[in-house]
DNA sequence: ATAAATTTAGACAGGCTTGTCCAAATCGTC
DNA sequence: GACGATTTGGACAAGCCTGTCTAAATTTAT
C-alpha cells in the first residue's frame, strides 16, 4: 500500500484533491450567498464535482460549513504567525520596517482570499455558531494579538519605543494601520496595494509620533518643528 | 381631511405605524437570518401583522429590504450628525472632552440598535446591492468623515492640536477609539459600556500623544519623562 | 487485465417559501 | 350608526432546495 514514490503520507491522492476543491468552492459560495442562500448544486458545479460527491465527503450542508471555517481559520492563523515571524526585532529604520511589517500583514493575511473569506463568514454567520467562532476567537485574535504585543514589548525593552501597555499598543497599531481601509473591508472589497501602503504609512507615522523615542540630539529633521511648542 | 388636531402632516396614522413596525421587525430578521434566510411569515409575526399586510405595504421581499436599508441609513446619519454637533470646539479639558465625544459617538451611533443593524446588513449584503450601498457610502462615511475632519481642523487652527492632514487624523481617531472593540464588532456583539469607555480612553490618550501640543513650560506631569531622551 | 473503490447523472420525496387570491372581520371616520 | 378602507387568516400554486437512492461509468491500484 505504501509505495516509496511520494515522500510522505499520500493516501488516496485524487480523493483528497477533490475534498479540497469542494471546501474551496464552498468557501466562495458561502461567502457570496450566505449559509442559507448557498446552494449545494452550485458548490458541486464550481468544484467540478457531482452533488453526490459533496455529500459523500462532508455529510451535510452544516458539516460542510464547519469544515470550511476550520480550514480557513487554520490557514489564516498559519499565515499570520508566519508573518509575525518577520517582525523587525532589531530594526534598522524603524519606520520603514514597521510599515513593511504592516503591509505584509495586510497583504498576506487580511486582504488575501482566505482572510477575506474568513472575515466575511465570521461577520455573516458568527452569531449562529457561537462555539465555532468562539474557537476562532481563541485560536485567532486570542493568540495572534498577544504574539504581536510581545514583539512590541521587546522593541520597548530594547529602547526603540516608549510603551505603557504592549497589548493596548498592539491593538492600536492594527487599528491605525487599517484606519483607511475600514469602509472597503465593510463592503467586502479588496483595497489596492497602494491604498494598503498609504494606510500603513500614515498609521505607522502616527504610531511613532505617539510611541517613538524622540531623536536624541542627533539626526534632526522635521522633528525640529515639534520640539518647541 | 386635515383636522387641526395633530400639529403637522399625519395622513393615516395607524397605517404608518404599521409600516414602521414592519420595517423594524424586518431589520431584525434580515440581520439575524440574512436576506436569503429571512422569512416573510416570521417578519409578519414579529411585526404583529398578517403576511398580506407586509405585501400590501412593501410589494415584495427585495423592496422591503431596500426600505429597511434606507430607513436605517437615514436614522443613523441623523444620529451621527447630531453627535458631531457636540464635538468640543473650545475644549476645557481636551482629553476628557474628546473621550466624551468618542463615547457618545459609539453609544449613540455605532453600538445602538440601528448602527448595529446597518453595519451587519452592509457587511452581509453589501456585495449583492452595489448601488444601494454605494449610496450609503456617499451619504454615510462620505459626509460624516469630512465633517469630523473639519472639527479636528478647527481644533488644530485654534492651537489645540498639531495635525498635517485632518482627514487622515479623523480616520485615525476613529480607528484608535475603536481599536479594542474590533473583535466584538466582527462577531456582531455589543460591547459593554465600560469597554467602550476603556477603548475610547486609551485611544484618545494615544491620539493626543501623537497630535497634542506639548505642555508649554507650564503644567508638567508625566510629560517630563518624554522631554529628555 | 482485473477487482475494488470512487464518482457520476438522474430521479425522487419531502419540506419550506414566495407571492396571490378571496371572503370575512376589524378599524377609523363622518 | 353606517360606510369605506384596511387588515386578517387561510388556502393555494409554483418553484426551489436538501438529502437519499440507484445503476452505470470511471478511476486507481494490483
Amino acid at each position: 500500500m505504501r509505495l516509496g514514490v511520494s515522500p510522505d503520507t499520500f493516501p488516496p491522492r485524487g480523493h483528497e484533491a477533490k475534498r479540497l476543491s469542494i471546501v474551496e468552492a464552498a468557501a466562495g459560495v458561502f461567502c457570496r450567498e450566505g449559509f442559507a442562500g448557498a446552494n449545494i448544486d452550485l458548490i458541486a458545479a464550481e468544484a467540478g464535482v457531482s452533488r453526490q460527491t459533496v455529500y459523500n465527503h462532508h455529510g451535510d450542508k452544516e458539516k460542510l460549513f464547519m469544515a470550511v471555517v476550520r480550514d480557513l481559520t487554520e490557514r489564516c492563523n498559519a499565515g499570520i504567525f508566519a508573518t509575525i515571524a518577520t517582525f523587525p526585532d532589531q530594526p534598522g529604520d524603524l519606520e520603514a520596517d514597521l510599515i513593511g511589517f504592516a503591509v505584509r500583514l495586510n497583504q498576506n493575511c487580511i486582504c488575501n482570499r482566505d482572510g477575506k473569506f474568513l472575515r466575511k463568514l465570521i461577520q455573516t454567520e458568527g452569531e449562529r455558531y457561537p462555539e465555532l467562532f468562539a474557537e476562532w476567537r481563541e485560536q485567532g485574535p486570542g493568540r495572534t494579538w498577544p504574539a504581536i504585543a510581545a514583539r512590541f514589548a521587546r522593541l520597548a525593552y530594547g529602547g526603540y519605543l516608549t510603551i505603557d501597555d504592549p497589548d493596548v499598543a498592539a491593538r492600536q497599531f492594527l487599528g491605525l494601520v487599517n484606519a483607511e481601509l475600514q469602509t472597503t473591508f465593510m463592503l467586502g472589497g479588496t483595497p489596492r496595494e497602494d491604498e494598503v501602503v498609504q494606510s500603513a504609512t500614515n498609521g505607522v507615522r502616527t504610531f511613532l509620533r505617539a510611541f517613538g523615542k524622540r531623536p536624541s540630539s542627533s539626526s534632526v529633521k522635521k522633528q525640529s518643528a515639534l520640539a518647541n511648542a
